[in-house]
DNA sequence: GCCTTCTGTGATATCGATTACACCAGAATC
DNA sequence: GATTCTGGTGTAATCGATATCACAGAAGGC
């Protein structure tokens, strides 16, 4: 019936008394609207759809605690989709979503490539990414700063130091291409040379630093290691102990992320601070802005990362 | 038009040509099936809630994997909502989700009494427990044995010499009324008499594990600690490093929960492993198992624990 | 007292997929 | 050749909330 309907969205023109009965019939009936049916009528579901590579990783827990709450402000609820690191699943999941007819969707580092991701802005999708930028189309990124970030790291390093810095790049990722080129810039303009040599690569996780660590000693010598992010940091400072190497005094490593991790490990780990609630909480407030708006400004925010000092450095 | 939903349904009857022709038109027209009108028309949205108590602790992520992956393999999505502690919000998230017509529910470690679980149940809701139990209503709860467990903690203690065990509990939550007498019941069992004075309780935080530890040192005298969960456990591992007291040498401590961290912190912490993943995977299981029948059985699955002897017992 | 202007309410069409039903051509049966 | 059957297709009702429209009755203006 139409009036219900007028006394639950926000009463144009109801009377006092309808609205009682109205509310009472409700109470008594224990009706709850059907949001299937609204969503069909109005077009807008109120949902967000969320793709992760992997939920496995700690990483994105914060992330999504910042998405989820500032979401929740705006009563939109969440669909989570865990693409377990394939971006054929993500590609999957898309479709899902887009047959749920969710208002947006909040893709976390994608590993789809840049013409998908453009297409999809073609086909009118609201969206957001995190950790990835696509300057071919027309879409808003929320990222962190890692040429900064990672300078700060590697010149902390060249401060206090050490010349021979081995780099531990992850997999074929963005944020490891732009970390990686901010490693030779740093380098190169304080006058040290590019060594290949020192450079491994890992899949992002514990495993893969400590193998990228063994592969980078059997190959050459260094006195500090910088990984693309902390697991294989930590993964390396693993290895390091098995095989006997004193970290900081014989090698000094340092991460990217602050994991939760990082701060427990010992010794603690040097890292660079990544505003993870920030990226997510910005992110869904700009897709939430976009949604209510009929004329949408793209932008990319640049969130700031921090350089936190412990004592793998060695230089506390 | 009826032929189309024919096509995308498992074709009852629908010649070759005309399926042909339909699957042609869906491609041209980039057709997507509306799940809201498909939901309204069948009663199903093939979905359902996750309802965390918060989202924060990585303790949850291997059940929400557990979950996801489970719930996927049937088409299922995942709407997730985080209570942030608050049972209040807790029945907010659940009328929403009602509202969105989820086809089942999975609350893990709800805070909820005893009679608003039981009223849900009462009212034909389909969902599944995960860390509770209810025993005035028809439910299915998926939990760990926490007896089973905090008795292999208890008595791994006891068995390598620790007499005065301090046990640090959580907030009036059932795992820890669980893992609490059967602390009592095991020192019972071996002789040994309960002493209120070596218990103390914490927010199941890393600090609130290091203020319990503060308060038990001030109050008496003891040689190991059990902790309600790794986090308390940690908590307390670290408040007693600042103290200078060694551990395991001076002081043994003992976990549940066998957290990723628990691995990583020196000395590594003892604890007793739960299946977390597993309890995400069979709350699904059975969730989804019982939306498909008329006929439904409400059981109790009870997942084995196992402890994993590190360094912070003193007993490696 | 007649006409206009509100105000509140019920009736109706709509969103898009599903499903029961009607229907029709052509094959099968007598 | 007339009748029955069957596989295939279109028609129309339905799910529940919303938006538009129409209309009854009250209030106000001349």
């Amino acid at each position: 019936m139409a009036t219900v309907s007028r006394v639950l969205n926000g009463s144009e023109k109801v009377s006092a008394a309808t609205r009682q009965r109205v509310l009472q019939a409700i109470e008594q009936l224990q009706y709850t609207p059907n949001a299937s049916a609204k969503a069909l009528r109005s077009r807008r579901t109120t949902l967000l759809g969320v793709v992760i590579p992997a939920v496995s990783s700690i990483y994105y827990l914060e992330l999504l605690k910042g998405i989820e709450n500032t979401a929740i402000e705006s009563d939109y609820n969440l669909i989570i989709c865990d693409a377990q690191n394939s971006s054929l699943r993500e590609i999957e999941y898309m479709k899902l979503l887009s047959s749920r007819r969710v208002d947006g969707f909040i893709i976390i580092n994608t590993l789809m490539p840049e013409e998908e991701v453009a297409g999809l802005a073609r086909r009118g999708f609201p969206f957001v990414l995190i950790g990835r930028v696509v300057k071919s189309a027309n879409v808003s990124s929320i990222v962190v700063a890692n040429r900064s970030g990672a300078a700060q790291a590697v010149e902390h390093l060249i401060r206090h130091g050490y010349k021979r810095i081995a780099y531990i790049r992850g997999m074929f990722h963005p944020d490891d291409e732009e970390r990686f080129a901010t490693y030779r810039k740093v380098l190169a303009e304080h006058g040290l040379s590019f060594d290949p040599q020192l450079v491994e690569r890992g899949h992002f996780t514990e495993e893969g630093g400590a193998q990228a660590l063994q592969r980078l000693l059997q190959k050459t010598e260094f006195s500090a290691v910088f990984a693309a992010n902390d697991e294989m940091a930590i993964g390396a400072m693993e290895k390091a102990r098995q095989l006997g190497i004193r970290v900081p005094e014989d090698l000094a490593i340092v991460g990217f992320d602050n994991i939760r991790l990082a701060r427990h490990v010992v010794p603690g780990l040097t890292t660079v601070d990544m505003p993870k609630y920030q990226l997510g909480a910005m992110a869904a407030k700009k897709l939430l802005e976009t949604l209510g708006n009929e004329h949408i400004v793209y932008e990319r925010v640049v969130l700031k990362t921090e350089l936190v000092v412990r004592q793998s450095c060695g230089c506390g």
